[in-house]
DNA sequence: TCCAATGTTTCGCC
DNA sequence: GGGCGAAACATTGG
């Protein structure tokens, strides 16, 4: 179940299937798989929550959501929504939505906005937001995907209480500089989330993600829909100023 | 058994 | 058209 850094941590596990040529691909998701018959996959990629598999003159999307899931070389009792098949193994989506794109992901996709990749711009990010973003309020802004690409509800909720921010800020009222470290805190807490799924500790090493109380002063924590995202979040209303 | 959840799109209704 | 809310999704874990 994903954010940025568990679609990342997906394609390292299918990094042997780069070169690889695929014998057929199967699924009842409604792409059109005709094209996907005995060709190679020349690279796999991400962009935020999605993962592609890169072929000569088109690529296929993959995102599973909120209950997708992936399986090589095994397989669940229900069908796979998309599955890729090789003579020796198999790849098995999920519940997982796919799209077939011409051309190549950059013509599609703004590599400067995912915060998981060498592309990564955080000015960018920053300008952006200061431009075209001023009347909104951090918590949602972080979950626009043209603007932080990869971010979800882990990561929103993480790093505002990192960077001691309240969610319902609104843009404009926060400072350049805390801006900016915000920016920072996602990546950085970004890779640190790809670091933890290794050992699969995402939610234990949550400082406040699912908690009851701050880590820092045992205050209660906040826990509601803010916001125009109907998403819980996760507050604490002592350490993370609410700037206006 | 029930409910909420690391997400997004679609549909109906103003 | 836009904005908003609810539903949907071959799920899963507490």
């Amino acid at each position: 179940m994903p954010e940025g850094p568990s679609i990342v941590f997906l394609k390292n596990k299918l990094q042997r299937f780069k070169g690889q040529t695929v014998s057929e691909a199967s699924g009842y998701s409604e792409m059109d798989k005709s094209a996907i018959d005995h060709i190679k996959i020349m690279d796999i990629e991400t962009y935020g929550k999605n993962l592609f598999f890169v072929f000569k003159d088109f690529f296929v999307g993959v995102h599973l959501g909120l209950f997708g899931s992936m399986l090589v070389n095994k397989r669940k009792k229900v069908n796979a929504s998309f599955a890729l098949h090789f003579p020796h193994s198999e790849i098995n989506f999920y519940v997982a939505k796919t799209h077939l794109y011409q051309g190549k992901p950059s013509d599609h996709f703004n590599f400067k906005t995912d915060i998981l990749k060498k592309e990564y711009d955080g000015e960018f990010v920053l300008k952006s937001i200061r431009e075209d973003h001023t009347e909104e309020m951090i918590g949602d802004v972080l979950l626009d995907q043209k603007l932080f690409t990869g971010v979800g509800n882990i990561i929103r909720i993480e790093s505002l209480y990192r960077a001691k921010i309240h969610p319902d800020s609104l843009v404009k009222d926060i400072p350049e500089k805390k801006l900016v470290y915000l920016i920072e805190t996602v990546v950085n807490y970004a890779y640190e989330f790809l670091d933890f799924l290794k050992n699969d500790e995402v939610k234990e090493k949550a400082l406040i993600y699912e908690k009851k109380i701050c880590p820092k002063d045992k205050t209660e924590l906040i826990a509601e829909e803010m916001g125009k995202v109907h998403r819980k979040t996760y507050v604490c209303p002592k350490c993370q100023k609410l700037y206006s």
